[in-house]
RNA sequence: GGGCCGCUAGCUCAGCUGGUAGAGCAGCAGACUCUUAAUCUGCGGGUCAAAGGUUCGAUCCCUUUGCGGCUCACCA
């Protein structure tokens, strides 16, 4: 690989060929990502999950064998009930649970820890992300790491050595690097009091002050913590790479400790590469029920097509931040889209440098890297996408029918793509943005000479509509005015007032065009 | 207190291993008597935060400073 080709890879190429240096030639690489199911797994951490997947994918784009492991942290305490949970009365008495025995107030699974881990794992199918998943709850509870814990019970000073290198207080000489739910009632409010330097471990349960000794390989009370927990992780599964947040990736943290105390356990720290948070623009507003402003995959699959979620992080730098939008932006992103696919087909033409780019940038969007589109999606801008929704009122075969010489692969993107507008359009398009075509009931009140004018326009609507161009019919639409002595823009808003109830609304010819002369007709002969 | 990141046209940002910068939007001008971030065309010299340094040459490397943001030092 010269350098000079170096220069135009894509991040996720170049992490791909950092993973193969630095951990050498090996018969399977072992990707990972996770986090706590503590809440709503918003779209700032689908930000990790989508980046280790672009990796993967550029591994076994190289020939190679991966496995991509996604560990749920579902074995941690419920600590602090989040704004956008309802019944929160209820979850507050279920502080200091492991998450897995708390309700699911939102009824999507028999406990909170699984509500929250189902939802990403149904959406994540729908952009290509097929992880292997793992339960740590599961496993600690079912005593998969019991000989891990014992091992790390006996490595306590140096662990307990390596943690306070950063710490400002130092942890106390009766620290244990163990964390014990109490079998008396749950909650993880208890202290370590001895280790029989084997598989015996004595605690005390704080509130109920009763002690009980356990045995490591057959109870479900024990867990490491996260900072002990995350590289035993790496070393039982061998992790090869592993991207993480700011929060981990920084001096002190725990990525820092972590790659000291995995070599404890006899293994080397995983490549890593921070990634950088997401915003959300636009998002609020009409939705903001909960003032809890989250935003999950569900909520942006809503609105863009899985390749254009995809596109979006595919596109960024992982160490650079950005905002998903949800505001007019839309209507650029989805542009933006449009115009690598049109670079990746050819249909634009731009330098080497900048198609090599678009090219790799539009593969990793697909969702199957193994069907990606031999044509180009359907030409139609996305604005006008949301106007002949508009116009059929969201009848998705209604406007396929209007853009007939569409082929069937691109009516079925067309059809996700309507989805997405018409969502968009019901929950965040401003309001001038929006309209519909005027029913029976909605009568505009116009005076008689204003009631000539239409039915003027209405024969010239019947006679050349559909027989002239945009710009042709614009002239009729002129001397209808002229003829009836109204000023241009009275008269353009009266046409708007009785089509679609408003002042002003989409270029009128172009809008009575894309409404078809039939719909106009059938609106303008009721005057 | 430690660490990290950013500071480029009015705005949002590209520019990724050095050869004095670019897209979109806004704006301006024109085209058709016209209207929403929804027509087309033309128009982009901004001390690349500041000062030093290395260099034949720096927005890009090094040092320092300023401003903004994030993060760790509690837990995960």
């Amino acid at each position: 690989m010269s350098e000079k080709e170096n220069q135009n890879m894509h991040w996720a190429d170049i992490m791909a060929e950092k993973i193969i240096r630095e951990k050498g030639d090996k018969e399977l690489y072992t990707c990972a990502s996770g986090i706590t199911p503590s809440g709503t797994v918003h779209i700032g951490n689908f930000r990790e999950i989508i980046t280790v997947e672009l990796v993967v994918r550029a591994l076994r784009e190289r020939g190679k064998n991966v496995r991509f492991i996604y560990s749920w942290d579902d074995y941690d305490v419920f600590r602090k009930v989040p704004k956008n949970m309802p019944d929160p009365e209820l979850l507050e008495k279920y502080l200091r649970y492991p998450i897995t025995l708390v309700p699911d107030t939102t009824g999507r699974a028999d406990n909170y820890a699984r509500g929250n881990e189902v939802a990403v794992e149904d959406d994540l199918p729908k952009v290509g992300v097929f992880p292997e998943y793992i339960y740590q709850a599961a496993r600690y509870r079912s005593n998969v790491y019991a000989e891990e814990i014992r091992k790390a019970l006996s490595m306590r000073d140096e662990i307990r050595a390596i943690l306070n290198e950063f710490r400002t207080e130092p942890l106390a000489d009766d620290w244990w690097p163990v964390a014990v739910f109490s079998s008396f009632t749950d909650k993880d409010n208890t202290k370590v009091i001895a280790w029989d330097g084997a598989y015996g471990l004595t605690y005390r349960d704080l509130d109920l002050d009763k002690e009980e000794t356990i045995d490591i390989r057959t109870t479900p009370n024990t867990k490491l913590p996260w900072r002990v927990d995350w590289p035993m992780r790496w070393a039982y599964e061998g992790v090869d790479f592993e991207p993480g947040g700011k929060d981990h990736l920084t001096e002190g943290g725990s990525y820092d400790t972590a790659k000291s105390v995995v070599r404890l356990f006899g293994a080397e720290a995983p490549v890593t590469m921070r990634y950088d948070f997401i915003r959300l623009k636009g998002k609020g507003g009409k939705i903001s029920s909960s003032g809890g402003e989250v935003a999950d995959l569900s909520d942006v699959l809503e609105i863009y097509p899985p390749e254009i979620v995809r596109y979006l992080f595919v596109g960024t730098r992982p160490s650079a931040e950005f905002a998903i939008s949800f505001d007019l932006d839309v209507l650029k992103i989805y542009e933006d889209y449009d115009n690598t696919e049109r670079i990746y087909f050819g249909l634009l033409n731009v330098n080497d440098k900048k198609r090599e780019k678009e090219r790799r940038i539009y593969e990793l969007s697909q969702v199957d890297d193994r069907k990606i589109p031999t044509e180009p999606g359907y030409q139609i801008p996305f604005r006008h996408l949301c106007n002949y929704l508009q116009i059929y009122s969201g009848d998705q075969e209604k406007v396929l029918e209007r853009l007939s010489d569409a082929t069937e692969s691109q009516k079925e993107r067309l059809r996700v793509r309507m989805s997405c507008a018409w969502a968009w359009l019901e929950k965040y398009a401003p309001e001038e943005f929006c309209f519909s075509l005027s029913g029976p009931d909605s009568l505009y009140d116009a005076s008689e000479s204003e009631r000539a004018a239409i039915r003027e326009l209405a024969g010239f609507v019947s006679d050349h509509l559909d027989g002239s161009t945009e710009k042709e019919f614009s002239e009729y639409i002129y001397k209808t005015a002229a003829d009836n002595g109204m000023e241009n823009p009275d008269f353009f808003r009266l046409v708007y007032m009785v089509l679609i109830g408003k002042e002003k609304g989409p270029k009128l010819a172009g809008f009575l065009k894309a409404c078809g002369s039939e719909k106009v007709l059938e609106i303008l002969r009721r005057y």
